[in-house]
DNA sequence: GGCTATAGTTGGCACTGACAACTAACGAGG
DNA sequence: CCTCGTTAGTTGTCAGTGCCAACTATAGCC
């Protein structure tokens, strides 16, 4: 009963799921974009340019390319993002010595540090979400939203343009 | 001092726990936003007013306050994001008729059917997403999800301001 | 040396999001 | 009835986001 037969019940369960994880999944998404906003903002940086920040110091140093490609986002956006946190002496702009097309981004000194106190901010939120659930639970959690991350990445990630193949009929 | 936990182990745990959830959430988000961006934004409308549309479809009809709060707007910013809406025809302003000053805002049929268009999309996409998974994973994700947004939702939505009660001194 | 490809930047535009200042209507109290 | 405080929304302003398209500069190839 295992067997992925297409029987209707287990077609009626896959839409049922899916339409429930859907929800959940808005909500969730909305609540943490929220918690982000909050969190984040009060330490003179704005969202994008904290996940930016993150990004480059959990790589050590990227070119703007990849950075844009980390995060999704077009390389003019990108750009426009590193000058913020450049202005204001978190990252470092300096030329790739093998290649002087390619900009090498690092986080200063200045910038690991704030990244430290958001992160310890962000990691507190968190703990007070989860701390209430049972250890097993909490476990479950984690690898549940991990295994959902690395499918829809995998899914998402590859469709650059619209809505990928389905729908979106312009 | 802020937590009486039973043993350094459990702590640990904990702490373990809290890392890999923030890191797969931040995971999971990013890549949710992205999805947004791609998926509605290739039928005239924005991320934030679709959210918009989705919640007055959802509710019937609410005020402009209300929606701010569904939203987790400022009113000003969900008053604009209703002003590009109702230019486009998707929502209407009324005047509620027992109080002359709270607007009513409800989606209209061009807007119900836009909305009816981009949540199809949305959950062929997230069908794609899951149907690779065995039943009951699927159905086990759903709960987790649903479980960790309901206790998100109440621990952060209660925050307005900046982060709560840790950090952000200002 | 000239050509094409690649990496980034800049211009332009619509939109987001916040705060503050404002207008309009409701609801007491006098 | 009128005024005052409150509540609901709107508007002004500003920094930032995100896209596309046009541009500059360097690299690599013939």
């Amino acid at each position: 009963m295992t067997t992925q037969t297409a029987t209707p019940t287990a077609d009626a369960a896959l839409e049922r799921d899916t339409r429930d994880l859907y929800e959940a999944l808005t909500d969730l998404v909305r609540v943490y974009q929220f918690r982000d906003r909050n969190c984040i903002c009060c330490h003179d940086i704005s969202v994008t340019q904290c996940y930016a920040l993150d990004a480059l110091v959990r790589a050590g140093s990227l070119s703007l390319g990849s950075l844009a490609s980390t995060l999704m986002l077009d390389k003019s956006t990108t750009s426009r993002v590193v000058d913020a946190l450049d202005r204001k002496g978190y990252v470092k702009r300096t030329v790739h010595p093998d290649d002087a097309r390619v900009v090498r981004l690092t986080a200063t000194i200045r910038g690991r540090n704030l990244h430290q106190t958001i992160r310890r901010d962000l990691l507190n939120e968190e703990r007070a979400v989860i701390e209430s659930l049972p250890a097993e639970v909490r476990r479950a959690t984690v690898g549940v939203v991990r295994e959902l991350a690395k499918v829809a990445a995998k899914r998402i990630g590859r469709v650059a343009p619209c809505c990928g193949d389905d729908a979106c009929e312009t």
